[in-house]
DNA sequence: GCAAATTAATGATTTATTCAAG
DNA sequence: CTTGAATAAATCATTAATTTGC
């Protein structure tokens, strides 16, 4: 059969060099418009959609803070007994690299070639550029009328985050919109959002769920 | 400015109403399919779209649940220290109007008058039945190719959840489908989540964070 | 040397939390 | 205070590495 039916994306080498560079560069939540040059642009090397990339910021920041948590946590628990550790440890001279290189964005400026443009998660039915989708045929008896994506992009691009021990660097807002229509919901202030989930807010988990399993990596 | 720019939908007591009694039937997760069946026929009750239904079976789920969670937890404190002082005023007698007719599904079938049919979430852009949107004009400026949604429906409706101690209405499967396409992916076992968050699949927690906070309902 | 069996990564989905409009 | 909306965390499932047996 011609076509891998491989139902996961598989990122060519260059796609995740970019990706990781924009990353790098401060990425964190592209919004819509964002995801959409990202995937144009990112559609060069090979096939590719906005959901991809979308998952893709998400599962990296997400994977990045959590190897992060367990390295401090795997250090924390180190020094436990020993006494209250200073507050902010920090990298410890750890990679520190502040040397990130600026603007990388527009490695190439050509639009399209494969761009399939559809956002959606999954099957949910791509009805939108829908144009030379070569497996339409293979589309769901979805009555008809079906919509489209369901929960959704992000919208702000919130970077403080990990900015804390990560490579912090700047270069904020890289993609340089700022002029976008940003509609009234999206402008969450910027969640305070540390390392370790501290959660002093008030009502937060409703029983005391005694988690109690220690860091160690047990084979799943 | 004639229209109401409410940033949210508001749902109309009949559209509550419905969702209410799907919900009731067992329906929890519907799927895009499902999903744009309930916005047509709910549109015809008010402005809606896709994604109000989605956010609302989300929520009212969770929201059920955690009512749950926090009342067995409540019981169980009660019984466990025989003290914990009511630490908020508490909203006392609740309205817990569970008077509800039965098989409401079918109320009419008629399809359309409203029924924007965009899902995506928010902004980013609902092109795609993008037929007759009155507020077109105030779609960003997201370059041109705009593709879509983002995250996104869900797709099986796993009927097990509350089922322990809720009102656990059996009526699975309320909307019919189960002949969709269901792609490879979307096949998950089950999922045997219960109330607690036993979390016992192996390496879980990255750390003992000690997450210590009593199930008192303090008001946030 | 290859191929089945395991393990580690990581793309995709679902659930839980959080924010803020009404 | 209720609840629609949004985001982050947890989970699942598939693919790539890697190991092991022949």
């Amino acid at each position: 059969m011609p076509q891998t039916p491989s139902t996961r994306w598989c990122p060519t080498p260059e796609q995740l060099m970019i990706l990781e560079e924009m990353y790098r560069s401060g990425v964190r939540t592209p919004n819509a418009a964002e995801i959409q040059q990202i995937t144009a642009h990112l559609a060069y090397y090979g096939r590719i959609e906005g959901k991809n990339v979308f998952y893709w910021f998400q599962n990296h920041k997400a994977r990045e803070r959590q190897r992060l948590r367990r390295r401090l946590c795997a250090r924390h628990q180190q020094q436990t007994a020993a006494v209250a550790p200073p507050p902010g440890p920090g990298p410890a001279g750890g990679s520190s690299a502040a040397g990130v290189h600026p603007a990388v964005m527009q490695l190439h400026h050509h639009h399209h070639p494969y761009a399939t443009c559809s956002f959606m998660p999954h099957h949910l039915g791509g009805y939108l550029g829908q144009q030379h989708q070569q497996q339409a045929a293979t589309l769901p008896a979805v009555p008809a009328a079906a919509g489209a994506g369901g929960k959704a992009m992000l919208s702000n691009h919130q970077q403080p985050e990990e900015w804390e021990t990560m490579e912090h660097c700047n270069a904020a807002t890289a993609s340089g919109g700022s002029s976008d229509e940003l509609p009234p919901c999206c402008r969450r202030p910027l969640k305070t959002l540390d390392l370790f989930p501290t959660k002093s807010t008030g009502l937060k988990d409703e029983c005391s769920s005694s988690k109690s399993s220690s860091c160690s990596t047990s084979t799943n």
